[in-house]
DNA sequence: CGCTTTTGACCAGCGC
DNA sequence: GCGCTGGTCAAAAGCG
């Protein structure tokens, strides 16, 4: 994934204004990778290049054999068969186990992950009728990074929003620029 | 007082 | 059917 993209936020929140220069103050990680997991899971140009070292937690790799690509595929496709809904991982190297996305979220529960030396915590939206989960784990190879996935799509604007990569994108929400130029930050204490 | 976190229990899916 | 594992529930405690 050496290549520059962009990713919409699927939970936009049209109010929101930043400038760059907020955007710059407010820089306090980057993501290294990420994925979008919609109705095609099976997508070439996602499962050709990945590899999943475990569960549904998959790492970008350029040089995966093809042996391997064929695990993630079964994998994934056998996982995500039944789902439809939207659901996106990605990666973070972060000193902080939780980081604020501008929503709030009420911890539901805990769970030690076999083979993993950290717990997996799963959040849900606090807002009424929203009912997006997100699940937070220290990446169990590489414990500098953090592992967050959100299932679901926010059916309510972002309560905290100062969330952005770009202005042009301000009426989307939030954008990923690979490989390290997603922020996120918010006036409000952190989750 | 209301909301969040903690944590043990429970449930469902899967492999054997 | 049984055991293992991940995901969720819910009561109790904590906090502002």
């Amino acid at each position: 994934m050496n290549t520059s993209f962009q990713y919409q936020n699927p939970n936009p929140n049209p109010n929101q204004e930043i400038t760059n220069q907020q955007l710059d103050d407010s820089l306090f990680f980057g993501v290294s990778d990420y994925f979008l997991f919609e109705d095609g899971y099976g997508e070439e140009t996602f499962l050709e290049n990945t590899v999943a070292p475990s569960e549904n937690v998959v790492n970008v790799s350029s040089n995966s054999s093809p042996v391997a690509s064929n695990m993630v595929r079964k994998t994934i496709e056998k996982k995500y068969k039944a789902q439809s809904e939207f659901k996106f991982v990605f990666r973070t190297k972060s000193n902080m186990e939780i980081m604020d996305d501008g929503f709030r979220w009420r911890k539901y529960g805990k769970k030690i992950i076999k083979n993993s030396p950290n717990p997996r915590n799963y959040f849900k939206c606090s807002s009424e009728g929203c009912n997006v989960k997100k699940r937070v784990e220290r990446d169990r190879e590489d414990p500098r990074y953090v592992m967050t996935t959100y299932e679901g799509v926010h059916n309510h604007e972002c309560p905290n929003c100062v969330v952005s990569c770009n202005n042009q994108l301000n009426t989307h929400g939030w954008t990923l620029h690979q490989p390290s130029s997603l922020s996120f930050s918010s006036s409000s204490p952190v989750l």
